[in-house]
DNA sequence: CTCCTTGCAAAAACTTTGCATTCCC
DNA sequence: GGGAATGCAAAGTTTTTGCAAGGAG
């Protein structure tokens, strides 16, 4: 997905729910898609802010959740108190490695466990929407430090 | 695990750090391993209190981090903003659905699941001390009620 | 023009911490 | 007795909200 087609993309959620498009909502949308990662809205805030003084933390947060709501981002939660965004488009689905060491994450995907998934949740009647998964270790190159 | 060898294992834990035995901590031990799920700290207090006014919620904080600790709960975070517990011991390992609608968590375990995750993570020489994994969708009850 | 959005600051929700007092060992 | 634990309230964090002013359609 090109970054024109998110925003059509976004235009058209905003239109549908009678909502306006402004000069801070694209803002923060591009900086957001222009950077890769797991951001905090703290994190998220302070690039924006050093493109335009005047956005508020506020509209940030308002914002991400729009976008989360949207479909065009997802949020995380690593367990340090802080909700994190991701993009969510144009890419494929993917889950975490993270090393409770050196803090990197790594992103995977598996189709088997996806289908895995959905027969899980089928068989408790559930309708799955969304899924995390996450893998906590040491990355390779922690083990080695270690050993 | 019975719930002796649970106090067992506790009283050894702080033992070993130089830590005391106290009314409270006990207290609250056996509640929260009385009750079964997922608590809040403010559900877990609520439990405690009726049994003894005088607990504060500070106490119920540091000991449920110290009982974490341990490796006799684990922490959990569905989103909600809210840092959940269960119990971690005398029970296999599982994971959740959690219904977005009525906040219903069913919890199941899929050894297929497990295995291909441990597969994964070989892939990226990665050695996984523990996961989670949480499907978000509606609970059958849900779906009904919104058809 | 109308209603949505923003910034600001206040508030809310959750969790941690400082300190005097109380309690284990 | 001495260090650890507790209760309380104050302070920290992260996120949400009320409101007057500004902006998009």
């Amino acid at each position: 997905m090109t970054p024109t087609e998110r925003s059509l993309v976004f235009e058209r959620f905003i239109a549908d729910r009678g909502l306006k498009s402004t000069r801070q909502r694209s803002l923060i949308l591009e900086t957001f898609f222009g950077l890769d990662g797991h951001l905090s809205v703290e994190e998220l805030w302070a690039k924006v802010r050093a493109l335009d003084e005047r956005v508020s933390v506020a509209t940030v947060y308002r914002t991400m959740k729009l976008l989360s709501e949207s479909g065009l981002a997802h949020a995380r939660n690593f367990g340090d108190g802080q909700t994190r965004y991701e993009a969510a488009v144009g890419r494929e689905h993917h889950d975490h490695l993270i090393c409770t060491n050196c803090g990197t994450i790594i992103e995977f995907e598996n189709d088997q466990i996806e289908k895995l998934q959905a027969i899980v949740a089928r068989k408790q009647g559930f309708k799955v929407v969304s899924h995390k998964m996450e893998l906590y270790g040491l990355c390779a190159s922690c083990q080695q430090k270690r050993a």
